[in-house]
DNA sequence: TTGACATATTCCTATATGGGTATATGATTG
DNA sequence: CAATCATATACCCATATAGGAATATGTCAA
């Protein structure tokens, strides 16, 4: 019986586990290759336990995997767990880009022809 | 002193304002157009003071703007305060992308004609 | 087997929520 | 001015962290 609500576990989506700015540093690194716990300890300079508890939302949300190679683990990126997110803040690039300028004067051109050819009011 | 934290704030960018499914839906709303608060509360489903406070968090972040009118208050999406959203996913669109594969298909290429080129080992 | 290495887990602590409810603030109308 | 409408805030409560430190687990080397 779920009463109270505090907020979404990073572990809920990849927006959550996303937010958080080490763990974007993390992908950061992993998309130059996969790889060891420690060369991301070493490059991000955290400490151990921080990195592996970051790895561990990133990998229950499914944008890293790992394989185990002797002692180490090697985390690898997998991008395609990011597309929910790309699909959703896409819409809103309108926004920004000069493209859809271009693509907003088209419509209305066409929008104008339209009108002009049936004479339909509203 | 700062010796304790436990989580960013949401306010603390748009990555932290949009991890919130119910502030996506807000702006997914405002997408279509400007709306005062109360539309927002009969569209979502919401209680009045819940939405208000998302309306807050995403203000904080500049991801929406307010204008009064009257006794009610307008908001309106800024979508431009996504942009930095939009271009920390981009790079990783590769993965799932297959517009990427051809292209990686013409880099290797052109790698090997580098290669055959001159006879640079590694 | 013992010790060094590489990672993951467990505890502890302060904090930032997010929903629910009640209330404050402001504008509008009668 | 009083009543109403539209929003924003203030409080309370339970929860999910994120970092720090210590410890557990597993593997490899001597």
């Amino acid at each position: 019986m779920i009463a109270f609500m505090a907020r979404a576990a990073t572990t809920a989506d990849a927006f959550n586990a996303v937010a958080e700015p080490r763990r974007r540093q993390i992908l950061d690194v992993l998309a130059g290759g996969e790889r060891p716990v420690n060369d991301l300890v070493r490059q991000l300079g955290l400490a151990q336990p921080q990195v592996s508890k970051h790895l561990r939302v990133l990998r229950e949300v499914g944008v890293v995997n790992v394989r185990e190679e002797g002692r180490m683990r090697v985390y690898r990126l997998n991008g395609h767990a990011l597309k929910p997110i790309h699909d959703w803040v896409k819409n809103y690039e309108r926004s920004w880009s000069d493209r859809f300028d271009q693509l907003d004067v088209v419509l209305v051109d066409l929008r104008q022809k339209e009108e002009e050819g049936d004479g339909n009011d509203e």
